[in-house]
DNA sequence: GTCTATAGGACGATAGAC
DNA sequence: GTCTATCGTCCTATAGAC
């Protein structure tokens, strides 16, 4: 009955819609870009402009301001980071082997877009503050990492104090302690050679040999 | 002989050389302070004249851009971060308690000096590269490190491929790892109680027992 | 070494025509 | 949604008087 009108209405406003969501990632693909050759600060409304040969005040229908295009990106970037996450531990069998590999396949993540990486996890834009919208994806994460602590420690692969926040603290500190050196000082390194990216391994097996069940460490 | 003639040119240059000196110490001091408010790459001349309470022109007779400044502080950083290994490991006996000594006095000094620290270790200025000059200490701080683990070795209080250079870099991998956690989710903390500071002593057992003397680890 | 004045440019963002 | 034009602000750096 109304479908005729319907369609004639809504087909156009799908097509619309579906354009302007283009537009948009590419906006952020190219922001990507900006960001990895003038730095993660060196965005701006300005330079993204030129990068997609459009006029400054174009841009403003897709993002309101320069914090949203930061916004937008931390979003996608937390996003993609527990896709990889869950796409990490789903193929691997509970316990200490899925831990391993939700945390090999973040720090392959972390070095193949470190751009996002650094946006996400050392916050280097001067004045920006992720909104809590964006930042929802990264309490997932944190809790697929701590449930995979516990199953380890329910398997009895680590001792109980694996699975409490110090461990969680220790075993952060030490992921990101690979990722933080490799990005600082080998960022043209790759996940298997990479100087510092090669011992991502071997740090998990310190983290694993201080919390072996029955260890005394607290 | 000509020395009331020397006198009365000398005695007045030394006491503007030293004018000038402490003039350039406080523009440095100020820019700490800048950078520490408005993030690390926050940095402008115009700004430091502001905080100076002078015009931008007389500051370009103490540095000739921005970037003199940022190699300036790069300096300081780098040769107060010797200073301090230095002295934290020559108040501890030779092998791994002076290994231990010198890095948690970098580890305290990194905690107290956060502005200088990410400048010297994860270049978050855009477009800032430090001079060859400025980097000169650096190299004899991986020297000294490097010292230390091979005394250590020797002492037999390590096996000897903790004196390797990939020993080296899981020890740096360790120690900034929680440095890098520390700036960016906890910069408040103090080092003795910090969230991930406090796991600093843990993080050094750790290499400790990878490589314990007779441990099998490669 | 200090200042005033200024050149010359980039940036964020908006108004309003089409 | 695109553009031209523009405002206001901030910046680096220099010229030249005092």
């Amino acid at each position: 009955m109304t479908a005729p009108a319907e369609r004639d209405k809504r087909v156009p406003l799908d097509r619309r819609a579906r354009r302007r969501a283009e537009t948009i990632a590419e906006i952020l693909d190219r922001a990507v870009v900006i960001m990895s050759d003038d730095g993660v600060a060196g965005l701006t409304m300005s330079g993204l402009a030129r990068a997609m040969s459009i006029q400054p005040p174009s841009l403003y229908k897709y993002f309101p301001s320069v914090n949203a295009v930061h916004d937008a990106l931390y979003r996608r970037g937390q996003e993609e980071n527990l896709a990889v996450l869950r796409a990490g531990m789903a193929c691997a069998e509970p316990g200490l082997p899925r831990l391993r590999s939700g945390l090999t396949a973040l720090g392959r993540w972390a070095v193949a877009n470190p751009v996002l990486a650094q946006l996400l996890f050392w916050r280097p834009v001067p004045g920006f503050r992720p909104s809590p919208d964006a930042f929802a994806a990264a309490d997932e994460v944190v809790e697929l990492l701590r449930g995979g602590l516990r199953d380890a420690v329910a398997a009895g692969q680590l001792g109980p104090a694996a699975a409490s926040e110090r461990g969680l603290t220790l075993l952060s500190a030490l992921h990101f302690g690979v990722l933080s050196q490799h990005l600082a000082n080998d960022p043209g390194g790759d996940w298997e050679t990479g100087t510092y990216t090669s011992l991502h391994p071997t740090v998990l097996e310190l983290f694993e040999a201080a919390f072996r069940a029955g260890a005394s460490r607290d």
